[in-house]
DNA sequence: CAGTGGATGCTCT
DNA sequence: GAGCATCCACTGT
């Protein structure tokens, strides 16, 4: 992968189309913004089209329609009725992958997060896929949004960190898959240790 | 810390 | 009507 921190909307398309493991592996690292607020990816987790835990399996449906559409993309769906969740399109047109936006180390706007997520700590403004999708004010009026350009950045780092993988997070179905990527060390991830 | 339960709305069967 | 890719407050060690 070319490492030039500046990342062309057309070289981010390319590293989406391929394995959505991969593709979620490789995201940890990135930083992330959304009108110049936002952090580093420090937890992501994959879904796999063929994957009985992804919202894709089983077919397109209104809700998941976006997960069909290009690589690049954001799926934003409402979970428990009450939080929103933000995921990064990827594989080609109609494959419907994507990954899972489950924690940020805050970096930018910080002040910006704390408003919208009402608490003070850092480590609990974007601990988890709920309160990520809060920080940045993002909410299922995102669904479909082109991350290759503004308000979105995605720059990635320097030098790609260290990854550990381990099961998702939250899910009932192919719960054995190890598809949950954070980095390591991070005390900025949604559960400090992966769950036995 | 670990475990439990409630809030809340939408999707799909 | 069931089931969530969650978070928070609360309980008990």
């Amino acid at each position: 992968m070319n490492r030039d921190p500046k990342v062309a909307p057309t070289e981010l398309s390319a590293f989406l189309e391929g394995d959505v493991r991969e593709v979620a592996r490789g995201l940890v690292g990135w930083t992330f913004l959304v009108h110049g607020a936002g952090g580093v990816i420090v937890e992501t987790e994959a879904y796999r089209f063929d994957d009985p835990a992804s919202h894709a399996f089983g077919g397109r449906t209104p809700r998941n329609a976006t997960m069909f559409g290009p690589s690049g993309h954001l799926y934003v769906y409402r979970s428990y009725g009450i939080h929103w969740c933000a995921n990064v399109v990827c594989g080609a047109e109609g494959v419907a992958s994507a990954v899972l936006l489950r924690a940020l180390q805050p970096t930018h706007g910080v002040d910006d997060m704390r408003t919208r997520r009402g608490v003070d700590d850092a480590r609990l403004l974007a601990a988890g896929p709920g309160r990520l999708t809060q920080a940045l004010g993002l909410s299922g009026e995102n669904d479909g949004d082109d991350l290759g350009v503004p308000p979105y950045e995605l720059t990635m780092p320097p030098q790609p960190p260290e990854v550990v993988a381990s099961t998702r997070v939250g899910i009932t179905r192919a719960i054995e898959q190890p598809w949950r990527y954070t980095l390591a060390g991070s005390t900025f991830v949604s559960r400090p240790r992966p769950r036995p």
